[in-house]
RNA sequence: GCGUUCGUAGCUCAGUUGGAUAGAGCGCCUGGCUUCGAACCAGGAAGUCGGGGGUUCGAGUCCCUCCGGACGCACCA
C-alpha cells in the first residue's frame, strides 16, 4: 500500500533522529488488526530493529509525527505499534483512487524483471490424464499466471514423454487385442482409447505372471517387476522397444499413429482447463540430446567410466552419491535427457531462471541434475529451481491405478460442469440462461482450480469428493460470485455510471474503509505470490477482498444510496474490487464472470 | 540407516519469514430474503499450535530432543 503519508513520515522521521534520509527504511503499513478501531499500523519493532534505537521511543516519535499529518485523524501508540486512523479522503485517495496504480504495484521495477521458462504437466503418452496431472497443469498455469503479473517474462513449456517401455506397453495390447480400434470408430477419446490397452496389457501380463509362478514354484518370492522379461507378452514389449530406437517402420507408424490420438486428446483436456505452451518438446526428438555433453565433461574429468563401461559421477562431497549418466550400452537414462533438454531450453529462449513444476517425489532427482549442472560449470545452474509440490490423495489414500482408484481428469471436469449446471439452473429464476455451458464451465473448473490452488503447493492434498464440489465458502465461486454481483450492479447503473468526478470523501463507512484497503493490497498479494511461487497467498487475498465486499455490499447500498454522489462513490470502489477480482482470477487461470 | 518434509478447532487448511487477544471454510447451534443477486450476511460453541527443553523484550514460527505420518536415497521415468 502506498501511503503519501509513509514517504513523508519517512523523511520526517530522518529529521527528526538527525540522520540521512537513506538510513531510513522505507515505511511499510499493515492492515490494522480487527478490533483495533484503526486503518493501518506501523511496526515500531522492526523499525527499531533497522534504526538501533529502542521501540517504545522510537515508536512514539512516530506517534508524535504522525499525529501532525494532514492525513491523519487519529494516531495511537500501543506498546511499539502505531495505529493510524486516516482521513477518509486521504484513505480513498490512496487506496483506490487510481484504478491503473492498484494493477501497476504488481508488477516489480524492470531491474527486477526476469525471463523464466517454466516447464509442467510433462505427461507420459500412454494414458489420459488424472488429478495429479490437474494439480500439475493447475499449478503450472496459476504460477505462470502470477509471475506474468509480478511482470516477469514467461515462457510455459512442455515436455511430453512420448517414447519407452510404458508406450510399448499400450501398444503391444493394441497390435494383440485392438482388431482396428480407432477414436473415430468407438467415439472414444484418444488418450482414453490408448489408457484402455495399457490397462489390457497389465490384464495380460498379470495373468501371464501367475501361469509363470505356478509353473515355476522357484520364482514365488520374486517381485514383479523382476520377473517381466520372464514373461511372454513382457519380452515382446522389451522387443518392441528395441525395434523402435532402431526405427523399425511398422512399430513406428503404430507409433505415430497411437501418438497423435493421445495427443489430441490432450490437447483437448489442456483446452478445456485453459492450459497453454509456447512450446512443446517431445521426449522422442530431446532423449539423445545429453550424450555428447557427457562424453565432453568425460573428457573434462567431470565423469569418470567405471569398468562394465557406464559412465558416473561422483557427488559425494554434495552428499548426493552416485550417479549413473549413461549405461555401458552407451544408452541415455532418464537424467541424460534432462541434462539435454535444460540446455536445449536454456539455448533457445536464454532464461534468467528456469523452473520445474514437479511432484516433489522427485526432490532428490532435481537436486541430483542440478549438481551435475554445476559440475559441468554452466554458471545458470544456480538459477534453475525445483517447485516441487505434493501429491493429491484421497481419502482412501493414494490413487492407484491397478486399484482403480485413479480420479480421471475429463471425468472429473464432466462431474463438475454437471453439479455447477444443476446449481445455475436451481438458482435461476424462468428458463435457464443462453450461455449456460460456458457459465457451468467456468464455475466446475472455477471451483476445482481454486481448491487446488488455495492450499500451498508443499501440502499433500487430500482431495475429498464430497466437499470439493461445493459452490459455498472458501471457493473459487465465491470469488467469482462477488464479481458477478459487481457487474450486475454496474450493469444496471447504466453505461454513464462511472463518468465523471468522484468525490471520495463522502465515503467512510467501515466497511467502505476496509474494502479499499484490501483492494490496495493486491500488488503485495501478487509479488509475495510470485517470489514464494505460492498460489495460495493470491487465493487467500482475492478470498479476503470478496469477503470485504460482501460485507461491504451488505452494510452499504449502492444503487439506493442516499445521495448521488455517495451512490457514485461505491460505484466507483465496486468498480475498483471488480478489476482486481478479475485480475487476480485471470492470473489464477480462473474465469471472472459477468453472470452466475 | 541416511536425507527431505509435515504435525494448528470434529474435518480440510491459513498464519505476511520472530510481533498485538492463534484465524478461515466446512460441519454443528441461532438469527436475517416484499429492499442493489441468500453461490450471501450477522452471531455462538469448539485449541495444552504432537510432547519436552532452549534462545529473548516477545516463539505456532528459530535451535535441540523425543513421538507420530509422508516422500526420497535406481543403469524406472
Amino acid at each position: 500500500m502506498n501511503f503519501q503519508l509513509l514517504g513523508d513520515l519517512r523523511g520526517q522521521l530522518a529529521a527528526a533522529l538527525g540522520v540521512d534520509a537513506t538510513t531510513v527504511p522505507v515505511l511499510t503499513a499493515d492492515l490494522c488488526p480487527p478490533g483495533m478501531k484503526a486503518d493501518i499500523t506501523l511496526n515500531g519493532f522492526h523499525l527499531a530493529k533497522a534504526l538501533r534505537r529502542p521501540p517504545p521511543v522510537l515508536a512514539e516519535t512516530v506517534t508524535a509525527l504522525a499525529k501532525q499529518h494532514p492525513d491523519v485523524a487519529d494516531a495511537v501508540c500501543v506498546k511499539a505499534f502505531i495505529n493510524i486512523t486516516l482521513k477518509p479522503a486521504a484513505l480513498f485517495r490512496d487506496t483506490v483512487g487510481d484504478p491503473d496504480a492498484i494493477a501497476n504495484a504488481a508488477r516489480l521495477p524492470e531491474a527486477e524483471r526476469r525471463r523464466i521458462v517454466i516447464e509442467f504437466s510433462a505427461p507420459n503418452t500412454n494414458k489420459p490424464q488424472h488429478l495429479g496431472h490437474v494439480r500439475n497443469n493447475t499449478l503450472g498455469m496459476a504460477t505462470s499466471g502470477i509471475l506474468s503479473a509480478a511482470g516477469h517474462l514467461v515462457t510455459p513449456v512442455n515436455l511430453i514423454n512420448d517414447r519407452g517401455i510404458h508406450i510399448c506397453k499400450s501398444m503391444l495390447a493394441y497390435q494383440r487385442f485392438g482388431n482396428g480400434e480407432t477414436p473415430a470408430s468407438s467415439g472414444k477419446k484418444g488418450d482414453h482409447l490408448v489408457g484402455d490397452y495399457y490397462v489390457r496389457f497389465d490384464q495380460e501380463y498379470r495373468r501371464q505372471l501367475a501361469d509363470l509362478k505356478a509353473a515355476r514354484p522357484d520364482l514365488a518370492g520374486k517381485e514383479s517387476d523382476e520377473l517381466f522379461l520372464e514373461t511372454e507378452i513382457g519380452r515382446a514389449a522389451q522387443d518392441m522397444l528395441l525395434a523402435w530406437e532402431k526405427a523399425d517402420p511398422a512399430v513406428r507408424q503404430l507409433w505415430a499413429t497411437m501418438n497423435s490420438w493421445v495427443i489430441s486428446g490432450f490437447n483437448e483436456t489442456y483446452a478445456r482447463m485453459g492450459v497453454r505452451f509456447d512450446q512443446v518438446f517431445l521426449e522422442s526428438q530431446t532423449y539423445t540430446l545429453g550424450r555428447d555433453i557427457i562424453q565432453d565433461g568425460l573428457a573434462r574429468g567431470v565423469f569418470q567410466k567405471r569398468a562394465d563401461g557406464a559412465v558416473i559421477i561422483d557427488l559425494e562431497s554434495d552428499k548426493l552419491g552416485q550417479k549413473v549418466v549413461l549405461r555401458g550400452d552407451g544408452t541415455s537414462v532418464y537424467i541424460t535427457q534432462d541434462i539435454g533438454t535444460t540446455l536445449l531450453k536454456q539455448r533457445e529462449f536464454s532464461p534468467d531462471r528456469q523452473l520445474w513444476v514437479v511432484g516433489d517425489e522427485q526432490i532428490h532427482h532435481f537436486r541430483v541434475l542440478f549438481a551435475i549442472l554445476r559440475r559441468l560449470g554452466y554458471a545458470w545452474a544456480a538459477d534453475c529451481h525445483h517447485m516441487a509440490y505434493g501429491m493429491v490423495n484421497l481419502p482412501s489414500g493414494r490413487m492407484k491405478s491397478r486399484e482403480g482408484t485413479v480420479v480421471d481428469a475429463d471425468d472429473l471436469f464432466d462431474e463438475m460442469t454437471t453439479l455447477a449446471r444443476q446449481a445455475i439452473v436451481e438458482r435461476s429464476d424462468g428458463a435457464p440462461p443462453a450461455d449456460l455451458e460456458a457459465r457451468a464451465q467456468a464455475i466446475g473448473l472455477g471451483a476445482l482450480k481454486f481448491m487446488l490452488l488455495k492450499v500451498n503447493p508443499k501440502t499433500t492434498i487430500l482431495f475429498d469428493p464430497e466437499a470439493s464440489v461445493k459452490f459455498e465458502g472458501d471457493t473459487g465461486p465465491y470469488v467469482q460470485y462477488a464479481g458477478a454481483r459487481i457487474r450486475s450492479m454496474l450493469r444496471k447503473a447504466g453505461p454513464d455510471a462511472l463518468a465523471g468526478v468522484v468525490d471520495w470523501s463522502v465515503l467512510g463507512e467501515p466497511a467502505e474503509k476496509e474494502l479499499a484497503l484490501r483492494c490496495a493490497g493486491y500488488g503485495a498479494a501478487v509479488r509475495q505470490a510470485a517470489a514464494d511461487l505460492d498460489s495460495s497467498g493470491l487465493a487467500t487475498y482475492l478470498l479476503d477482498l470478496a469477503k470485504a465486499f460482501s460485507h461491504f455490499y451488505h452494510d452499504c447500498p449502492v444503487l439506493t444510496a442516499p445521495t448521488p454522489a455517495l451512490r457514485r462513490a461505491r460505484l466507483e470502489l465496486s468498480d475498483r474490487a471488480h478489476r482486481v477480482l478479475s485480475a487476480g482470477l485471470q492470473a489464477l487461470t480462473i474465469t471472472p464472470l459477468d453472470s452466475m
